[in-house]
Parts: C-alpha cells; sequence; structure tokens
DNA sequence: AGGCTTCCCGACAAAATAGTCGGTTTTACA
DNA sequence: TGTAAAACCGACTATTTTGTCGGGAAGCCT
C-alpha cells in the first residue's frame, strides 16, 4: 500500500505543477524539461509514469481539470432551484476568484480549447467532455427551474445554457489584460438583465 | 517604383500566409521554417524582411489583422443609426462566414488574446489596440443610439460593449468543435432578447 | 539477507528551432 | 552596359525539444 500511495502522490505532484505551467504559458510553450526543473524531477522519472507529452496533458485535464470545473461552476448549480440567481451567484464568485488571482491567465477550459481548437482531436475530446458536464448541468438545472417555477416556460435552456457559457469564457479572456474588477462588474450586471427576462412572471 | 512595389508584394505574401498559419495552429506552434516551406522562400529572405519573430507577427496583427477585423466588425456598424439592430445583424454575419467556412478555427483576435494573455507585452499591445476600437466603435454607437432615441437612456453603453464582445469571443471559439449552426442559431436567438431590453420602449 | 519489483536517474539520440552570415542573383538607373 | 543597391539564397550555429535506454537506489516480501 506504501507503494501505491507513493505512486499517486508523485504523479498527483506531476499533475498539479503541470497545470499550472500549461495554464500559465500554454501547452506549447512550456516543455517538459521546464516542468521537470521545477520539480526536481528527472526525465526518466517523467516517462515512467507517463508515455508521452499528450497523455500526460489528457491525464491532467480528466483528472485535475475536470474536478476544477466541476467543484466550481457545476457543483454549486447541481440540483438547486431558483436556477437563474444560483448561476449567477456561481458566475460572480468564479469571477471573483478570477479579479483577486494576482496571477490569473483567464478560463483554464476556455484557453486550452482555444489552444487546442480543431486539433488534437484526443486532447479535444477530453476537453469536451468537461464543457459538456457543464453545459448539460445547466440546461438541466434551468428546465428543472422551469417546472418549478423559477424559469418562464418560453425559455430556451439550450441557447441560454450556450450563452453562459461563451460569455464566460470571454469575460474571462478580457479579464486578464483588462480592468477585472470593472469588466466583472460590468459582465454581472448585463448578465443579470438578460436572466430578469426569463424569469417566471406570467401574471395569472 | 518597381522596387518599392517587389517588396510590397514580397512582405504581404509573407504576412498572409503567416497570418493563416498562425491562426491554424497558434503562434508556438508555427515555425519560420514551417511557414517558408509554405512560401517556398528561404531563410535569408524572411530575415531580410523581418528581424524576429515576434516582430514579423506584429506586423501581420497590426496590418492585416487589424483591418479584417476593422472590415468585418467596426465598419459596418460605424456611424449606423438604430445601434442594436446593426450590431446584431453584423455578428451575425461574422457567425454566418465562421459557419461556413470549412477550416474556422475561432476568432482570430481572440485566439491570439488567449494565446499571449499575460505574457509578451508588446504582442498584447498590438491585439488590444484592435480590440480597443472596436470597443470604442461599440460604445459609441450605442450612445449615439440613444440620442437618437434608439436605445433606452438607462443603457449601460460600456457595459453593454463588453458584454457583446465577451460573447462573442466565447460562441467564436465553440462554434469550431461543436455544431455551428445551431450555436450561432442559439446565440443569436438570445443576443437578439438581450437587446430586446435596451431598445428605447418609453410610452411617452 | 536475498531477490524482486517499483521508481527514478541522467546521458544520449534525433529532430526541430530561431537567428546569422557570406555570397549570389535581380533590378533600377546613370 | 556597367554598377551599386536591394532582394534573396542556403549552409551553419546555438539551443531546445521529445523521447529512449541501461543502470542504480529504494522498498517489499520471504
Amino acid at each position: 500500500m506504501e507503494r501505491n500511495l507513493k505512486r499517486m502522490a508523485t504523479m498527483h505532484r506531476m499533475q498539479a505543477k503541470g497545470l499550472e505551467m500549461f495554464y500559465q504559458n500554454g501547452y506549447f510553450n512550456t516543455s517538459i524539461d521546464d516542468i521537470l526543473k521545477e520539480l526536481s524531477l528527472s526525465k526518466g522519472g517523467f516517462y515512467y509514469h507517463f508515455n508521452s507529452k499528450e497523455e500526460y496533458f489528457i491525464s491532467i485535464v480528466q483528472q485535475l481539470l475536470f474536478r476544477k470545473v466541476y467543484s466550481q461552476l457545476v457543483a454549486p448549480i447541481e440540483g438547486k432551484e431558483d436556477p437563474l440567481h444560483t448561476i449567477a451567484d456561481c458566475l460572480d464568485k468564479s469571477l471573483e476568484t478570477a479579479e483577486l488571482n494576482f496571477l490569473d491567465y483567464g478560463f483554464e477550459l476556455g484557453n486550452f480549447i482555444n489552444e487546442f481548437n480543431g486539433k488534437h482531436p484526443e486532447v479535444m475530446r477530453a476537453l469536451n467532455d468537461i464543457l459538456k458536464v457543464w453545459e448539460v448541468c445547466l440546461i438541466t438545472v434551468l428546465q428543472k427551474g422551469k417546472t418549478d417555477g423559477f424559469v418562464s416556460r418560453h425559455a430556451d435552456s439550450e441557447a441560454i445554457a450556450s450563452f453562459i457559457i461563451s460569455s464566460y469564457m470571454g469575460i474571462r479572456t478580457l479579464m486578464v489584460d483588462g480592468n477585472a474588477k470593472n469588466l466583472r462588474y460590468k459582465y454581472m450586471s448585463q448578465l443579470r438583465h438578460y436572466f430578469k427576462l426569463m424569469e417566471h412572471n406570467e401574471t395569472v
């Protein structure tokens, strides 16, 4: 058992540092050597645990990135009532974290999708899987919101979900180099306006 | 004069091919050699015209990318009346081009901003300059829309502009690997709903 | 202690990378 | 037509990159 623990510990250490550096510099602009230097680990050590840079990256995506997105964007709204307010609060919280993060480089998932878009199908599949989980969660919770009387029955849950995702991905990108605080405020104000549209307000 | 023409022609050829390949594969994943091979040009030829890869890229951004964004996203709305409908139509047209483009890799400007975000200040400046032009145009036309009675006086032009930009950047990213046609339709429907909110509709 | 598996080292190979430089071709023009 | 400048060539250097491999250290079980 001690064995397995050590293995897990090392791999996790490698993955965590990898995510950190790929996020900061991008996948293609980060070399295995760069990462290993930071980890004080050797080439042999790396290739003992992973077969290639790409496989390494995919494992990071499936394990670390998935959990990160899930805990930040999915879990806080999953199964909740009053979806519109819940979603808005969840996104605002995410933006707040980004705003306060001195070393923010945007939305990890979004950045990687951008970097791999249209190529590297294996990697894209892993990234799209995460996106899909988020999307499905949004749609589900919006649909439930309809039956629970929080969301207008005319609202198009799928379209709303896509709109939320795209706007969030975009604002995270803009916030990196712009006035994050101001952008966050502006974004949230517009998003909340937009959300008011589909509140259940049929006066019957 | 023939001299200058040839110079311009060659440089333009290099820039055009560079934009094409940087767009397809990303800046860091495209080597000078790759580009030169496609151009049937030599190393010496390249470094005669440009001093470095970065300078080369910046020249591409300032000349080709700027014009591209300008003609597609700025010119069609600049000075126009009824800004909300004009903007919506303009974005829809852009999305249509992307949708029909068999080789779409997202929003060029957005992709590059993503790739350089937080690093390479020189490059980021050039990219942000373009973004700024677009943003200012949006704000201006929205403000004018207020005085002309097309846009509600309570609308926050700056916030709307940011919201438009971020959502557009996001949807372009999503459209690459998703069902572009469907995404475009969903996006435009939500955007138009959102726009309805700020139409001038004070019944006095 | 002996042997076996797991884990890790670091030198090495092979290819790719940005950029340099001396020389050659092309072009303008006197 | 001669000549000088502009435009281009391609071999070369430096470094970096991913990935391999033979071997050694550490832990585990008997």
